[in-house]
DNA sequence: ATGTTATTTGCAATGAGCTTGCATTAGTGG
DNA sequence: CCACTAATGCAAGCTCATTGCAAATAACAT
């Protein structure tokens, strides 16, 4: 018994509409982070009629149930979301210059926080590791 | 021969001016990254006549010298602003309750950023690692 | 000291990203 | 197919940050 995505939606009182389709579909065929105006951009190219303000609302609430990760790139200075289903967790860099993206696979933080927790007595909840530089183009 | 910080300011022909030295002034006695927001807050507090716009246009000044990081905080969503003189690279912990911040004075990245070179065939040029979760009286 | 000039400032306006209020539309379960 | 509530679109508003321009001022030369 596998649980689609509607029965995660239902199960919190949402409901599978055909604005929600259309950005979860979005999400499921970018491999990258998406700011909501590059999503929205796409949902616009592919002819579906909706509003940024759906967009915004639909990420937040995905975000919230834990279906869409927010993150932030460095010095960008705004949000990106990207689909968790599948996918590990993991961090980016982006060019300075290009803003080409790409994923890193590693994280080295697990033993850095247990470290932080013991020396600073917080819990620590997440973290956010992201690295810019010049893409092999931009050089 | 000390190269004061009218001296670096002087050598990029910029100036030291009753403002610049306000907001200098504040960020050296401030141990922890502030907003723009909150700097001119300060200034406020500390009777300088200045406007929101001049120390938007400082703290970018002065950011662009190199002598003072810029730097988002995890999720946070604006930019904070630190001195660099007399301070070794480090990241922060932010609670997620009140908002506190703290130093942390590790950065594990060193050995991790020659591997991503190697990987992407990215040259990387900043990083960002920011934590955040419960502050001790937060739990 | 005083004059000259380019930098800096303040004010007003603008822009980008994101959020909120509200009436209307449309999923969903019965 | 109905009733109920979530979701949507539109307009307006909010926060953080940037830009244009005339007036003020720091820095240097005289």
């Amino acid at each position: 018994m596998k649980t689609t995505l509607k029965d995660e939606l239902r199960a919190a009182g949402k409901r599978m509409t055909r604005t929600r389709k259309a950005v979860l579909s979005v999400l499921e065929d970018t491999k990258l982070p998406l700011s909501a105006t590059e999503l929205f951009g796409q949902l616009q190219k592919a002819q579906v009629a909706i509003d940024l303000v759906t967009v915004y609302r639909n990420l937040t609430a995905l975000k919230e149930l834990g279906l869409v990760t927010q993150l932030e790139l460095h010095q960008e200075g705004q949000f990106r979301y990207e689909i968790k289903e599948g996918r590990e967790h993991h961090h980016h860099i982006r060019c300075k210059t290009c803003g080409r993206i790409v994923d890193l696979l590693l994280c080295p933080l697990k033993k850095l926080t247990a470290l932080i927790e013991r020396e600073t007595r917080f819990v620590v909840g997440d973290h956010s590791l992201e690295f810019s530089g010049w893409c092999p183009k931009c050089q």
